[in-house]
DNA sequence: GCCGTTTTCGGCCCGACTGTTTTCAGTCG
């Protein structure tokens, strides 16, 4: 069993308690496990196979450890099962309709014996949900709204699509009256692979009128909430945004607080607390002792910049792609915070295609496009002969194509061509070139692009057998996965990122926003494994050039600094370090 | 249920908005 199924399951039971009225700390409890464990980069199921001390970890304690044990060695939990029993499944989906949590979805089962989106839709459209206590008729509207549209609300966007939004929205914003500063904050701003919504934070004199320019943009579908502070609107791509007003004095503060991640926020608070001080999107204040022991807000020490608060806490500023709560905290306070990667770090793109196959330019305009874009080499990587549907290079046409390489070489000397292919991995984990023509290659990438379904065992020993051959270089988007419309193959990472730093193998960070693959959390695991990553965009067109930004942003969030990626290095050394082999 | 130079009990982050209420609970981020 996987981390991110382990967390489902503690999730699951989180939600039945809730429903249930359990002692919220404890149901905490429970949601603070799921998240650790689904950002933790070292498969759990290894440290019970090896007898470790799961409470070790943090938010890990005896229970959650017995848990977690039971289900990687049964891959069931006595304890879930037990509260499927006591509460109808069908109400976590219930209280995951905005406007409803878990006292109302309570209320609903208990008083009208509802336990599924249909039957709350027919008591709704009775009216007998609005007859409940602490219901009423616009809260009844509003369920029934929420569950004709939920197919499309409860999608989250790839990033890529929410940074189109968000220019567009910056844009419209810049215009309202008095706006002064202007940021995006939320997951966006976190470089998180999916935003589920948008937040912006704006200085104004007055927010009266910000808030009328921003409810006017024309891509608003619905005002879901206004006030003088904050404004949620749908548009209608169906994304949300958030719009906060702060004044200039709390505009760090307001940053940080918006920012997140909310774990990130939790820590930074009872941090404050331990010093006496509170934080609020409004700055961090000093906490005073009165008269009967309870203790009232004091002056403001700190809110106008991110640097002051985090500085009012003892630590630098930490950039917005670490604050997970995955010990950035910590590493802030030793000072040994990473120096990550930018995207002025790379110095050459390793995959992409061109016309010889399914790319959209020819091999001249993909190099210099390259030129364009400062990098000192690239890798020409078009398929192997077995991808039929993208017109794979067989021999003749792959030594053809390394002629063409070479005549445009020598048009552009300050671009060093890399003669490559993204070869796909058959079934059987051979490749689908001979190994005469692997040797005359400068990179090889190889990679899986058909039977994506096989077991985890199976598809596990494929990998490995390809990453064991001694002319491999690169394993390109390892996992398979598409956002949002593929899941990613059954492997075990673990097991892959080994073998890798074993044969001296990279693994990629492909930057194709629904690809993002690795993933940040396989990524951390790579680093702290001392496995080689490259960054590439698999680029099917110049300006899929511009996607390196994805990639850096998600190896930014595993904490990788230039020594961790390859093609940061000037072409000399990278050739050296790509080819050394373990 | 977790956690601890405020340790084995008693805490556990903070504020805005809405709707249903007559002073606040529920929900959300």
């Amino acid at each position: 069993m996987e981390n991110v199924e382990l967390a489902a399951a503690l999730d699951e039971v989180a939600d039945l308690l809730e429903i249930q009225g359990a002692n919220p700390f404890r149901v905490r409890a429970y949601r603070n496990a799921a998240r650790f464990v689904r950002g933790y980069s070292t498969p759990l199921r290894k440290l019970v196979a090896e007898g470790r001390d799961l409470t070790e970890l943090p938010t890990i304690g005896a229970d959650m450890a017995k848990y977690l044990a039971e289900l990687c060695q049964t891959g069931k939990l006595a304890v879930l099962e037990q509260l499927r029993s006591q509460v109808p499944p069908g109400l976590v989906e219930i209280t995951q309709l905005p406007g409803v949590g878990p006292k109302r979805a309570q209320a609903l089962w208990k008083e009208l014996q509802i336990t599924d989106l249909e039957q709350l839709r027919q008591a709704a459209l009775a009216g007998r949900v609005a007859a409940l206590r602490g219901f009423g008729d616009k809260t009844q509207q509003k369920i029934l709204q929420a569950i004709e549209r939920r197919a499309g609300q409860q999608k989250r966007f790839l990033l890529a699509d929410a940074d189109q939004i968000a220019a567009a929205l910056r844009e419209h914003m810049a215009q309202a009256p008095g706006v002064d500063r202007l940021e995006m904050a939320g997951s966006w701003r976190r470089r998180k692979e999916t935003v589920g919504d948008l937040d912006l934070l704006v200085t104004a004199a007055e927010p009266g009128p910000v808030m009328d320019h921003f409810t006017r943009w024309p891509s608003v579908a619905e005002v879901v909430q206004k006030g003088t502070t904050r404004t949620t609107v749908r548009l209608r791509s169906g994304m949300q945004v958030d719009l906060r007003v702060v004044e200039p004095a709390a505009f760090g503060a307001a940053l940080c607080y918006f920012t997140g991640s909310k774990e990130h926020n939790i820590r930074m608070r009872q941090r404050a607390l331990e010093r006496g001080l509170r934080i609020s999107e409004y700055g961090v204040f000093e906490l005073l002792e009165g008269e009967g022991g309870e203790r009232r807000e004091g002056r403001r020490v700190a809110g106008a910049t991110e640097q002051e608060v985090y500085a009012a806490v003892g630590l630098p500023w930490i950039p917005p792609e670490l604050r997970e709560d995955r010990g950035e905290l910590e590493a802030a306070e030793r000072g040994e915070l990473p120096a990550l990667v930018e995207l002025g770090d790379i110095r050459g793109d390793l995959q992409m295609h061109t016309r010889w196959s399914d790319g959209k330019n020819t091999l001249a305009e993909m190099v210099a496009a390259c030129l364009a874009r400062g990098y000192a080499y690239m890798a020409v990587t078009d398929h192997s002969p077995s991808l039929a549907m993208t017109g794979g290079l067989d021999p003749a046409k792959l030594r053809r194509q390394w002629q063409e390489i070479e005549r445009v070489a020598a048009d552009y000397p300050k671009i060093r061509i890399l003669k490559s292919m993204e070869i796909d991995i058959r079934r059987d984990g051979s490749l689908d070139l001979a190994d005469e023509l692997l040797e005359q290659l400068d990179v090889v990438l190889v990679s899986i692009h058909s039977y994506l379904e096989l077991g985890m065992a199976e598809q596990t020993r494929r990998v490995l057998k390809a990453l064991e051959h001694p002319r491999v270089h690169i394993l390109a988007h390892p996992t398979g996965r598409r956002l949002g419309q593929r899941e990613p193959m059954q492997l075990d990472m673990d097991e892959v990122l080994h073998c890798a730093r074993e044969h001296g193998v990279a693994v990629e960070a492909n930057a194709q926003p629904e690809r993002l693959d690795l993933n940040d959390v396989h990524l951390f695991r790579a680093r702290e494994l001392g496995v080689k990553v490259v960054i590439s965009t698999d680029a099917h067109s110049t300006a899929d050039l511009d996607l390196m930004r994805y990639g850096v942003a998600q190896a930014r969030r595993a904490w990788l600094t230039p020594k961790h990626v390859l093609n940061t290095l000037p072409p000399g050394r990278f050739l050296q370090a790509l080819r050394r082999r373990r």
